[in-house]
DNA sequence: ACGAGTACCTGGCAGC
DNA sequence: TGCTGCCAGGTACTCG
C-alpha cells in the first residue's frame, strides 16, 4: 500500500534510528515467512536506502536487509498486535508491521539478489526518467497507460494512488493505449509524476480511510485530502465539476475525470 | 511477448 | 447486533 512518498517518510523517520546502531536480533515468530534473520545478528546498520518501494538496511560485513512493505507493512516505534518482526537494536528496538503479510523481508549480499529490485526502473526524480524514454516506453506498449506508470520496470515506486493521480494532473485517461499517447502528453506525465510525489511526500503520505498506512509514531499523512480522484467516484472533478468515474484496469481500480482525461 | 486472471493474507465497512 | 460480500496502497504466478 505504501507508495514512494509513505516508503521514504517511513525511511526518513526511521533512519535517526536506526543508522549507526547495531542489531542485537530480529526476532519473528513465523520463521518460514521470514527466513534466516539469525544472520543479522551483532551487525551495524551502516546506510538506511530506498529504491521504488524497497528499504535497503546496509549492514557491517557486506549483508543487505531489504524489506518491502507490500500493501499493509510498515515500521512502527511501539509493538502492535500485528507485529510481525521485532528489530531488537543496542539503544531501542523497531517494530516491523503488516497485518495483511504480503510483506518481504531479504538478507542478502547484493541487493541484485532481490528479484524485483534488480529489474527497477529509474527513480521518477533521476534525470533518467525523462520525456524522451518515457515515450517511448508507452510508444513500445498496447498496455492501458496506468498499468505501464504501475509497472516497476518503467519507473520504480508508483502505485495505484500516484498513478490515478498523475494521470489526472496529465490530462490524459488511465485506460488510453500506451501507443496512443503523445510526446507531449509524455511530456506531462513525467512533470505530474515527479510533482505528484514530491507534494504527497511533503503531506507525509495518504492515509487512507482504513488507516492502514501510518507513520512509524503512529502519525497519519495528509495527502488523501489533496486526492483530485483517487477514492472519489462520483464526486464532482475539482477541475470541471464532472463526476469523478472509476473503472478496472488490470484487476485494480482506477479512477478518472471523463472531461478532463482524454 | 503480452496481458488477463488469480493467489497470497487480514481487516474494515456497507448493506441487509 | 450479526452475518455476508466486497474492497483494499503490491507482487508473483499461470494460462491463453
Amino acid at each position: 500500500m505504501p507508495e514512494l512518498p509513505e516508503v521514504e517518510v517511513t525511511r526518513r523517520a526511521i533512519e535517526p534510528r536506526a543508522v549507526g546502531r547495531r542489531i542485537v536480533a530480529l526476532r519473528s515468530r513465523d520463521p518460514e515467512r521470514y527466513p534466516h534473520l539469525e544472520r543479522a545478528q551483532d551487525r551495524w546498520i551502516l546506510e538506511l536506502l530506498r529504491r521504488g518501494k524497497f528499504l535497503l538496511f546496509r549492514l557491517s560485513g557486506g549483508l543487505w536487509l531489504v524489506v518491502h512493505l507490500g500493501m499493509s507493512g510498515g515500521f512502527r516505534l511501539q509493538q502492535t498486535p500485528h507485529t510481525r518482526v521485532v528489530f531488537e537494536l543496542d539503544d531501542g528496538a523497531l517494530y516491523f508491521h503488516d497485518p495483511r503479510r504480503f510483506g518481504r523481508i531479504w538478507l542478502v549480499a547484493d541487493p541484485a539478489e532481490v528479484p524485483l529490485l534488480a529489474r527497477l526502473g529509474p527513480e521518477p526524480t533521476d534525470a533518467a526518467f525523462d520525456a524522451e524514454y518515457l515515450y517511448q516506453r508507452l510508444r513500445a506498449s498496447r498496455r492501458p497507460v496506468k498499468a505501464l506508470l504501475m509497472d516497476q520496470e518503467v519507473v520504480a515506486g508508483l502505485g495505484n494512488i500516484y498513478a490515478d493521480e498523475a494521470l489526472f494532473r496529465a490530462g490524459v485517461r488511465p485506460t488510453r493505449r500506451g501507443h496512443r499517447v503523445t510526446r507531449k502528453e509524455a511530456e506531462r506525465v513525467v512533470e505530474a509524476v515527479r510533482q505528484v510525489l514530491a507534494e504527497a511526500l511533503k503531506a507525509g503520505g495518504s492515509t487512507l480511510k482504513d488507516g492502514s498506512y501510518r507513520r512509524p509514531d503512529e502519525k497519519i499523512g495528509y495527502f488523501q485530502l489533496a486526492h483530485a480522484v483517487y477514492g472519489r467516484q462520483g464526486e464532482p472533478c475539482p477541475v470541471c465539476g464532472t463526476p469523478v468515474r472509476r473503472t478496472r484496469i488490470q484487476g485494480r481500480s482506477a479512477h478518472y475525470c471523463p472531461r478532463c482525461q482524454r
